[in-house]
RNA sequence: GGGCGCUUAGCUCAGUUGGCUAGAGCACCUCCCUUACAAGGAGGGGGUCACAGGUUCGAGUCCUGUAGCGCCCA
């Protein structure tokens, strides 16, 4: 046991504890325990592209403390942590360090070495970037992140976490690729993925399809063309506005609302196009908006969702003019024939859609086809999150897993899931519910990119070389994880690959939801450790931000539904998001971010702790240094305060049967108070309240109660008294720092450490029956309220007299009720001597409010 | 346009079954080197709880509407 120290000070606590922590195995997860007695954590794996942010610090806190919360009342807490580097970050940034580019086409390079060059900007520009194989690429990729998650850990353990970090894993190490492709090839033999040859919204810029989940919109300026197309016979023209008249020549509709008196009488009967001179029907459709343009749509293949969703409804066929780079196909579409639409056609081949546009826009003028100039609007275009050009819809081949978007029953199985969870705050369920709802099509998961877990299959070539994609090779689960594209399929030899007759390997990777989805199923060891999942399956928590309930979130609650029939998590708790002083929500892209590691440093790790556990349940909190110099004085507060509760009571273990002065009875009265509101909120998962309410009490407690028994403490009312006060003072302490410890992990296993042997970070939680129950039944807690605002009043007198708090309060008249009286006179010596009162003299009044008078002494 | 939240002191926020004479910290002002703590401590000023109605003996709290802000989704 630790002796306390004369100078105490939170300096450099966290390497000392994280290593004690870390030798003692404080936090080690022991798998020998039940479901019942285990609390088992969903961390949401951070992604892992270079740096943390004070964000991550947040909300990561808030998961710790309830995991420490947990671990006090006995639970054994299932807390790993992994690492997300999938995707696209970790991916360019491999391309950009060591100046390489995947090609999936390429073999694998056993021998192959990282350039040496890395990193170095000028001599990669003057070489050129290297093609690569994928899985030189991926290795690579391991490279880099096996670097930044050292760094990510190093931090967190500075932070304080109570992970058990023998635990980690990565989203894209092999254990996650064979969790991720068996989850898929379950999916697959359950019916649940398919592949789909379909309009996908692809971005040009990163050549890959985009899920629903991954768009955003934004305002985009943009104009409107009036077109005329022309009816069969001598009729009147159709005016059509459309901000897309590149697309003329894929149109193959024109729609309009069913209740549009306008255009009733052509509903049925077709039209030309302009210069393309191609025939379309005139149909009729809800999504058609009168109010929009002229009230009558060009449907094209495909200029907006809309498009798709009329092709699908209306049964129009496909008439594709944009490829996956974004520019004109070269192939003029068969549906145009005439010589003039054939020419007009191919001024626009090959163009970028901007060029294409002006082209067009060109031909259409000259022809006297475009009526008027095009009129300047601003409307909302897709977008991919991450990219910075609109979203085009081509048609390809793609795999899906089902969520709910296409069928009713699994929708509303979907939604009903949220009702097994308990959501903190619980309005959040609502955006769950609604997402859900709102759900237009299934989950795309492949990607067209590098890194990331491949999809586990090959397709089979006929003799003519056509690839045959509707009856996959499938690898057997054994074999996982298998990339297609350096791995054969049993029965075929590598030589067989692209050949007539052979296979070839599916070049897609999933989308990274389409792992990180899992990680419940990761974490747990689902179908490597049947007994490890057995215990900690479903999970009691997950924590994240609000903004991923419609991706991390909900994708969870799909493979969870899809695999075990059942919610993956009991407690899903959303944190809010940092906003910078401005209110404006922290972010990388806006260059707002502070980075957390120099916080840590200057304030000190449970400084920062406060701060960050001060942020409510789902509700945004302003960076702000002010509250974590708050915390920094918290910390050294607990520490003064305790040094002085230890000097005077070294010895004393709480015992409350030696605590008989009523105002000590008083304290520990509120203290079981204390405990009990404490606990409730953390069982309602409202960590902040807790420590809320944990450290009104303690400043109250150091501002008067510790002054009002400092003097008897040390002996002046006779050794009984002082031992009463002992007693109190060390109860109170071992108490609050219970309360404390999950927030302020360092002070307070500091200060246990100067009396007890064990960890209070795995010492029980304190129990309000058991502190109450050994009180006296006669206890008034209101004697502390009446001896404290008294004394407040005497401090108060001095202060406003400009006078030292150790000057002497030569007569003191309290005039209140007979019954407030009582409550001083009970600790009236107490009080005298905290006040330097002379003369205490109690005033019995009929009623009204207590009114003290103070005379001092006169000056010396 | 739909959904969800927020609006309380100059700032950041508590206020959880309606009982408040509305609180805390920061900032500001005054005072005090007091043997746990000057990286302290003791005090003070400061609010028609966004607005308008309603329910109630009683509303910051419940209901309705309005406005502004934010987020998510169309």
């Amino acid at each position: 046991m630790a002796k306390v120290p004369d100078k105490p000070t939170i300096e450099d606590l966290e390497s000392k504890w994280t290593q004690l922590w870390e030798a003692e195995g404080t936090y080690r997860f022991d798998r020998t325990k039940g479901r019942d007695e285990i609390f088992s954590i969903d961390t949401p794996p951070p992604t892992v592209s270079g740096s943390l942010h004070v964000g991550h610090v947040f909300s990561y806190t808030h998961t710790d403390t309830i995991a420490r919360y947990q671990r006090m009342t006995g639970s054994e807490v299932f807390y790993p942590m992994g690492w997300d580097d999938n995707g696209l970050p970790t991916e360019r940034r491999v391309q950009n360090y060591f100046g390489v580019r995947c090609d999936p086409t390429l073999p694998y390079v056993s021998d192959f070495e990282a350039p040496k060059d890395a990193g170095d900007e000028q001599a990669i520009k003057k070489r050129g970037d290297i093609n690569i194989s994928r899985r030189n690429f991926v290795e690579l990729c391991h490279v880099l992140t096996t670097e930044d998650e050292k760094a990510f850990e190093e931090l967190w353990k500075q932070l304080g976490l109570s992970v058990d970090w023998s635990m980690t894993y990565a989203t894209i190490d092999e254990r996650c690729q064979r969790v991720a492709q068996r989850a898929f090839l379950r999916n697959l033999e359950r019916g649940e993925a398919y592949q789909m040859e379909a309009p996908s919204l692809w971005d040009v810029t990163f050549r890959t399809a985009v899920a629903q989940a991954e768009l955003e919109d934004r305002d985009q300026p943009s104009a409107y063309h009036q077109l005329r197309f022309h009816r069969t016979s001598n009729q009147e023209d159709i005016v059509i506005d459309t901000t897309r008249p590149e697309l003329l020549p894929a149109c193959v509709a024109l729609v309009a609302h069913p209740s549009d008196e306008r255009y009733q009488h052509l509903l049925g009967t077709t039209a030309t196009t302009p210069i393309f001179e191609v025939e379309v029907p005139v149909l009729s459709h809800e999504l058609a908006d009168p109010e929009k343009g002229t009230g009558i749509a060009m449907v094209c293949t495909f200029g907006d969702t809309n498009d798709v969703t009329w092709w699908r409804e209306l049964e129009l066929p496909v008439r594709a003019v944009v490829d996956r780079t974004g520019r004109i196909v070269s192939d003029v579409p068969e549906a145009i024939i005439s010589p003039e639409g054939r020419d007009a056609f191919a001024r626009m081949a090959g163009k970028t859609i901007f060029s294409a546009k002006k082209e067009i826009v060109e031909i259409l003028q000259d022809s006297d086809e475009l009526i008027g100039e095009p009129r300047a609007i601003t409307h909302a275009v897709k977008f991919f999150e991450k990219g910075d050009r609109p979203l085009e819809i081509v048609t390809s081949r793609q795999w899906y897993i089902r969520n709910g978007g296409r069928d009713q029953d699994l929708n509303r199985d979907l939604i009903a899931r949220g009702n097994e969870m308990r959501w903190h705050p619980s309005y959040m369920q609502s955006r769950y519910t609604n997402w859900i709802e709102g759900l237009n099509g299934d989950w795309l998961i492949s990607r067209q990119r590098f890194f990331g877990v491949p999809i586990p299959l090959w397709y089979r070539l006929d003799d003519a070389g056509n690839t045959l994609w509707d009856d996959p090779l499938i690898p057997d689960e054994s074999a996982l994880p298998v990339d297609p594209s350096s791995d054969v399929p049993s029965g075929f030899e590598e030589q067989h690959r692209g050949a007539a007759g052979g296979f070839i390997g599916e070049v897609d990777i999933m989308d990274t939801w389409a792992t990180s989805s899992l990680s419940p199923q990761i974490a747990c060891g689902w179908g490597e450790d049947d007994d490890l999942f057995s215990r900690t399956y479903p999970m009691d928590m997950r924590p994240q931000a609000h903004d991923i309930i419609r991706t991390w979130l909900f994708s969870t609650a799909v493979r969870s539904h899809l695999e075990e029939q059942v919610a993956p998590w009991r407690h899903c708790a959303l944190s809010g998001w940092i906003l910078d002083p401005d209110r404006k929500k922290m972010s990388k892209s806006k260059g707002n971010v502070v980075t957390p590691k120099g916080l840590l440093d200057q304030y000190g790790s449970d400084a920062v702790r406060y701060w960050a556990a001060n942020g409510r349940p789902g509700t945004d909190t302003a960076f702000d240094e002010g509250q974590m110099k708050i915390g920094r004085r918290l910390a050294i507060k607990i520490l003064n305060a305790s040094k002085f509760a230890l000097s005077l009571a070294p010895d004393s273990k709480p015992n409350l049967n030696l605590v008989t002065e009523p105002l000590d009875q008083a304290l520990l009265c509120r203290l079981a108070e204390l405990v009990e509101t404490a606990t409730a909120a953390f069982e309602d998962f409202d960590y902040a309240r807790a420590l809320e309410r944990t450290e009104r009490f303690f400043w109250a407690f150091t501002d008067d109660y510790v002054e009002l028994v400092k003097a008897r403490a040390y002996g002046s009312q006779g050794a009984e008294a002082a031992a009463s006060a002992h007693a109190s003072l060390t109860t109170a302490l071992d108490t609050l720092l219970r309360l404390f410890s999950p927030f302020l992990p360092f002070v307070t296993a500091e200060v246990w450490s100067w009396f007890r042997d064990d960890s209070i970070h795995r010492a029980s939680w304190p129990d309000h029956q058991g502190l109450s129950i050994q009180l006296d039944a006669t206890t008034n807690a209101a004697v502390l309220d009446a001896a404290s605002q008294t004394l407040s009043e005497v401090r108060k007198a001095k202060t406003e007299a400009k006078r030292s708090l150790r000057v002497v309060a030569e007569h003191v008249v309290v005039a209140a009720t007979r019954e407030h009286l009582d409550l001083i006179e009970s600790a009236r010596a107490d009080l005298m001597e905290a006040g330097r009162i002379s003369t205490l003299e109690l005033l019995a009044q009929a009623d009204g409010n207590a009114e003290v008078q103070v005379t001092l002494a006169a000056d010396e």
